[in-house]
DNA sequence: TTGTCCCCTATTTTT
DNA sequence: TAGGGGACAA
């Protein structure tokens, strides 16, 4: 194999077979290429059993990525190594061995929006109201709890205040709910296989065996019960090795701790720690500027990072007028690039604070025709007709999943309304059974009248037909048939609308996707049963950034979480605006250093270029709201930062960032109030505070004028606009 | 029971 | 800005 594609200190990490492990670097700094090499040696050069290896990775497409990379190094011999994020590998354990603990085989793994279901049936039967608890914030809590391995007891004896003895119950409830759905939401995935581990001596000493090698990327995002579960199946050969930056920790929110990074050599005090200093992604300016940035923050360990490719472009910062000036500007200069034959559309990624933020780019590159792809909050299983389908999938794997059947028992409409419902659910909570034992219940049928007797009975009838076809057909061919005999397709179809004709496409769709996954596990000899059950775990626990294909020639757009891991040729962060990075939601002194750690992240995926860009003026909520310059561009102050217009149009030499001063309202536009008159390029312009100018380009409602004296170029809106002809 | 219309509110980030 | 929920008529 060859290891000279290795530098010195990734090699001594490569290299370290038995014993804990520490790689601390910065970003772009080769620590996953670690990862992926210590496998294959392990593999090739010591002859380790690929099954007796375990490696954890933040995301599916990480995970992916490695296996593909080692099926390169290594072909067939990489074959059965254990790769995944936690909460999948998490699943396959508990599919393999949770009857050990009473989870047959088939959970459902419930999501976000199922969970918060949980919690409002929960606060329904404690007859709590949900204005005045927000089921969110207690769903978040029961996370907390969970991430914290805290059972329902635990944290009541810890709750201190009345809210916390609230969400106490409400855990209770909720659990005990789950089990009687045989659901278990993302966090149990974790908990019950740390439950698993810790109870059965037997079962933890055979994966404790079975994992000999344990390699986690990301460390300095795990969470208490991950960091327990890492712990647990390491306990045993002592062969972990953590890789990770404090630099990158950005999902406390989810209740991940830096702490247990930093705290690795403690817990293994005979661990070897690599640092690893050169980076191989980024120019110097890209570095530098980072470095700047990052820097500020008081709670992080000092690190080096350097590397060879001194002579990059400049980072440029550009101000916009508003987010659609920002579009435009970005739409622009990519597709200039493009059109010289520079770059390719799949070499530029725009990364933003908050999924809302893809809006105007969407729109703009739908105009300029520029291929893209959003990497976004809504998932293509998230769309309500395929969340629908697979509420349908899983009542026919498990009738008891109440949530799943509350959610399509009445869709499409068929004569079972609310009233109907709500004496389902008040028979079912008397009772203590599920909506679907309660919809078979003589006691209750016998209430209804009958013509809500006969929809209840053939709702039953269709449910019970399709369990029965699904445990002799393919899954293929039970999606066609429930797509059928529910009359989902036929009533999207009838209703006629362009969105009602939106949803059906993705519903054909989604067969070509089941299709898919049904091929792949043809080799595998699995009964119809179990292939519907593996499809539906495998899909709840896909994130969207899963599904990027980057070999497709298309402008990625995603959050600056999602970009983790990631890297671009050329990269615009955008909406750098005080309010948007730092959130406005940000408080605490810790708040604000994540929010730094995100930008940071940010600057990092860029190889060749970045480019910052803020607005002076945004939308929110649809109100248009004065914007200023992100704080944490002020350790930029004293960075050469040239503007996009000065890079296209040459025009003054690269200043220092202009600051707008907190202070210095930005004054709102007032509407104009006669037809502004229309400028012409090459005309000589007049604005009272900086001037005067040249126009160099009039459009629809914007002008640009160049500025003598360093000042560049800058657009202005023809609406109110204060230029006059000079 | 269904469908429509209008008002209100929520928005950080996600496995 | 949008989408969810409540009020109301058919
Ligand atoms: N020894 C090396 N020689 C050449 N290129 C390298 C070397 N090590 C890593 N690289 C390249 O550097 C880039 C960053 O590597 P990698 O993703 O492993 O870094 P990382 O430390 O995991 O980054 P981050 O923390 O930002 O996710 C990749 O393009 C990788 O191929």
């Amino acid at each position: 194999m060859d290891l000279s594609v290795l530098n010195l200190q990734q090699l001594e990490a490569v290299l370290h077979k038995d014993g804990p492990l520490l790689v601390f670097a910065g970003a772009g700094s080769g620590k996953t290429r670690v990862i992926t090499y210590r496998i294959a040696n392990l593999i090739h050069t010591h002859g380790v059993s690929p099954r007796h290896i375990l490696a954890v990775t933040f995301t599916n497409k990480a995970a992916n990525e490695m296996k593909e990379r080692l099926r390169h190094l290594l072909g067939d011999a990489a074959r059965g190594l254990w790769v995944g994020t936690f909460h999948s590998i998490c699943l396959r354990i508990l599919r393999e061995s949770g009857t050990a603990i009473g989870i047959p085989p088939n959970f459902v793994v419930y999501d976000e929006s199922d969970q918060l279901e949980v919690v409002r049936q929960a606060l329904i039967a404690l007859n709590i109201d949900e204005k005045q608890f927000n089921a969110r914030t207690i769903a978040n809590q029961i996370s907390r709890a969970k991430e914290r391995l805290l059972t329902p007891e635990q944290y009541q004896e810890r709750a201190i205040d009345f809210f916390e003895r609230i969400v106490a119950s409400v855990y209770r409830n909720y659990q005990a709910f789950l089990r009687s759905a045989n659901a278990l939401d993302f966090d149990d995935l974790l908990v019950r296989t740390i439950e698993l581990l810790e109870t059965q001596p037997l079962i933890r000493a055979r994966y404790q065996d079975q994992f000999r090698y344990i390699l986690v990327d990301e460390y300095q995002d795990v969470n208490y019960a991950q960091y327990v579960l890492v712990r647990l199946l390491a306990e045993n050969h002592r062969n972990l090795c953590v890789v990770g930056d404090d630099d990158q920790a950005i999902y406390s929110f989810r209740g991940a701790e830096v702490e247990l990074i930093l705290r690795f050599e403690q817990d293994f005090p005979d661990a070897k720690v690599v640092k690893l200093e050169r980076n191989y992604r980024s120019t110097q300016p890209i570095l530098d500027a980072a470095h700047k940035v990052i820097q500020e923050n008081t709670l992080r360990a000092p690190k080096k990072l350097w590397t060879e490719r001194t002579d990059g472009a400049p980072i440029t910062f550009t101000q916009a007028i508003d987010q659609e000036d920002e579009a435009r500007i970005v739409a622009d200069y990519i597709f200039q690039q493009v059109r010289q034959g520079k770059r390719r559309f799949k070499d530029f990624a725009v990364l933003y604070r908050t999924n809302a933020q893809s809006r105007a780019f969407e729109e703009r590159f739908l105009r300029e025709r520029i291929p893209y792809r959003l990497v976004g909050a809504l998932r293509f299983y998230d769309r309500r007709e395929i969340k629908d389908l697979l509420a349908y999938l899983r009542v026919v794997v498990n009738p008891d999943d109440s949530v799943s059947l509350k959610r399509i028992i009445n869709v499409p409409p068929r004569q079972i309304g609310q009233s109907t419902l709500n004496a389902v659910q008040a028979h079912a909570a008397e009772w203590g059974i599920s909506l679907y034992q309660a919809l078979n219940d003589p006691r209750l049928l016998g209430t209804f009248t009958p013509k809500t007797l006969q929809a209840v009975q053939q709702f039953v009838l269709l449910i019970e037909e399709l369990r029965e076809f699904a445990r002799t057909h393919s899954l293929t061919a039970t999606v066609k048939r429930l797509l059928e005999s529910s009359g989902y397709l036929a009533w999207l179809e009838q209703k006629g609308d362009a969105d009602s004709l939106d949803r059906a496409g993705n519903l054909r769709e989604f067969v070509t996707v089941v299709e898919g996954f049904e091929r792949k596990l043809q080799d595998e000899e699995e009964t119809p049963e179990d292939t519907l059950n593996a499809f539906l775990q495998h899909i709840a626990l896909l994130s969207d950034i899963d599904t990027l294909d980057e070999s497709r020639d298309q402008v990625v757009m995603m959050t600056f979480h999602a970009a983790k891991g990631l890297e671009f040729p050329v990269v615009f962060l955008v909406g750098l605006e005080q309010g948007i990075i730092p959130h406005a939601l940000s408080e605490t002194p810790r708040d604000i250093e994540e929010e730094r750690r995100l930008l940071y992240v940010g600057m990092t995926r860029a190889m060749d270029e970045l480019h910052l860009l803020c607005a002076r003026e945004r939308s929110v909520y649809g109100s248009r709201k004065a914007a200023i310059p992100s704080p944490f561009l002020r350790a930029l102050a004293d960075t050469p930062m040239p503007s996009l217009f000065q890079l296209r149009y040459g025009g003054a030499k690269p200043s220092p960032l202009q600051w707008t001063p907190p202070h210095r309202r930005q004054e709102p536009p007032k509407p104009a109030p006669e037809k502004p008159a229309p400028f012409l390029p090459g005309q000589r312009v007049h604005h009272p505070q900086h001037g005067y100018g040249i126009v160099v380009r009039t459009q629809e409602h914007v002008v640009t004028v160049m500025f003598p004296g360093g000042k560049g170029l800058m657009s202005f809106p023809l609406q109110g606009c204060p230029l006059e002809e000079a």
